[in-house]
DNA sequence: ACGCGTTCTTGATCCAGATCAAAGAACGCG
DNA sequence: CGCGTTCTTTGATCTGGATCAAGAACGCGT
C-alpha cells in the first residue's frame, strides 16, 4: 500500500552509467546522495548535459516508457528506487502524489528554461557565476550562520564545461578570474566559498531577485 | 460542466505582449492559428526565446499563479482560452485531463532539453538546419504527396536568432548557405521548400532517428 | 506609382572562447 | 614512498560567429 513496502536502494560508482538513452525504464527513484548528471550526444560525440540530480531529487517519468537521455553518476550515488508498475498504480490512486509529480515536473521546465537562457545568451563568466550560485542556493549549509560557508564541487572541470556549454579550459579560466576577482576562493579543487555573494549574483547577468 | 461551456476567443496582433513575466495568470488556453513566443529577457536586454507556441499547442499551467516568462505574438494570433479557476476544478474532477496534461509537460520537458543540446552544443549551420527541420515536421502538410511542400517561416531572421542563440546576420547568411547548398529554396522571405529532406538531417548534426 | 519604414542581405573587421600544447597538482595504488 | 594516471592550470594561437556598416528588397499607406 505505502511507498515504504517497494522502496529498495542501488548504489552506483562515479562514472557509472546509471541508464542508457532509449532503455526502457523499470523504476523511479530519487537521490539521497551524491551527484547525477543526464546528458545527450550528438553523433559525432559532442555532448550537452541536460540536467543535474543532487539530493533529494526525483528520477523518471510514470507514464513514459524510455528515456530521452543517458543518466550517468557523476559521483558516487545512492539512489532509493521503486518499481514502477507499482509506483504508477499508486499515482493512479492518490491524486495527491500525482499534483506533486506535476508540481516537481513544473519546476524542472522552469529550469530547464533558465538554462536555455544561459546556453544561448550569457557569456562564459556569467554561466560560470550562476552555476556556482545555484550550487550555493542548492547546498544544504549545515550552518547557516551568515558567515562564508564552504560549497561542495562536486564535478570535474570538464563535467561542468558540458553543464554550461563550454570547453574545460575556458571553465578554468573562469574561476581563477573570479577568485582573482576576490569573488570566491577554493579550499581544494572540489570545494569553493562564496566571499562576496552579492558580487555573484551581479556576475550571473540575471535581474536582481531573490526569489523563494 | 464541459469545457465549451467556459471557452472564448482572444485575438492579439503581431507583436503584441499576451502576459508579462511575474503576471498573475488568469487564463489557460491553445493556439487556434498563428504563432506565439516565450522569451527571457536578461538585465541588459539580452532576450533568448525558451519556447514557441504553434497551432494546437498549450499554454498555461494549472497550479502555478504566476508565469515566469513574456509570452508576445510572434504573427497574429487567435487563442482558445478557458478561465483558470474552473479550469482547475475540471482537473481535479477528470484525471484524464490531468494525465494528459502531464504528457504534454513531459514533451515540453524533452524537447526544452533538446534545444539545450542546440544551444550548448551545436554550430550555426546546425542550429539553423534543426529549426528548419522542426518546422516542416511540424507544419500540417495540406498535400502530403511527399513532393517538396512549400512551409510557413512566420517568424523574422531576428525573432528566429533570438530563438536559437545566433544574431540575425548569422542566421541570414546561413541560410543562404544552405540555399546555395541545393537543400532548400525560398519562395519568398517567410517560405521556403526543403529540396534535400536526407541533406537537411544530415546537417542538424543529431543521431540518425526518425521516431514518431 | 511613389515614398518611407522595416527587414534582409552582404561585406569588412573584431574578439570571446575554442583549440592546441605543455607544465604542474592531486590521487590512487602497489 | 615512488610512479603512473587523471585532473587542472596556464600559455599561445586560431576561428566561428559577433559586431559594425552599407545597401538592397520588400510591404504598406496614400
Amino acid at each position: 500500500m505505502t511507498l515504504e513496502l517497494m522502496k529498495s536502494y542501488r548504489n552506483f560508482l562515479a562514472g557509472d552509467q546509471i541508464l542508457w538513452r532509449g532503455e526502457e525504464m523499470t523504476f523511479v527513484g530519487s537521490v539521497v546522495q551524491g551527484v547525477a548528471s543526464l546528458s545527450k550526444t550528438l553523433e559525432d560525440g559532442r555532448t550537452q548535459t541536460v540536467g543535474l540530480l543532487l539530493p533529494s531529487d526525483f528520477m523518471g517519468r510514470p507514464g513514459r516508457r524510455e528515456i530521452a537521455f543517458d543518466v550517468i553518476a557523476t559521483t558516487d550515488v545512492t539512489l532509493c528506487c521503486f518499481d514502477k508498475k507499482p509506483f504508477e498504480k499508486l499515482i493512479l490512486q492518490t491524486p495527491h502524489v500525482a499534483e506533486r509529480l506535476m508540481e516537481m515536473t513544473l519546476d524542472e521546465l522552469d529550469s530547464a528554461r533558465d538554462w536555455m537562457v544561459l546556453l544561448g545568451r550569457k557569456t562564459a563568466r556569467e554561466k560560470i557565476a550562476t552555476f556556482l550560485e545555484m550550487l550555493l542556493r542548492r547546498s544544504q549549509h549545515p550552518d547557516p550562520t551568515q558567515g562564508t560557508v564552504v560549497v561542495d564541487l562536486p564535478m570535474t572541470r570538464d563535467q561542468i564545461a558540458n553543464y554550461i556549454g563550454l570547453t574545460l579550459e575556458t571553465v578554468s579560466r573562469q574561476m581563477t578570474a573570479l577568485k582573482n576577482a576576490g569573488i570566491i576562493t577554493f579550499t581544494d579543487r572540489k570545494h569553493f566559498k562564496v566571499t562576496d555573494p552579492a558580487a555573484l549574483h551581479r556576475a550571473t547577468g540575471d535581474d536582481r531577485e531573490l526569489k523563494s
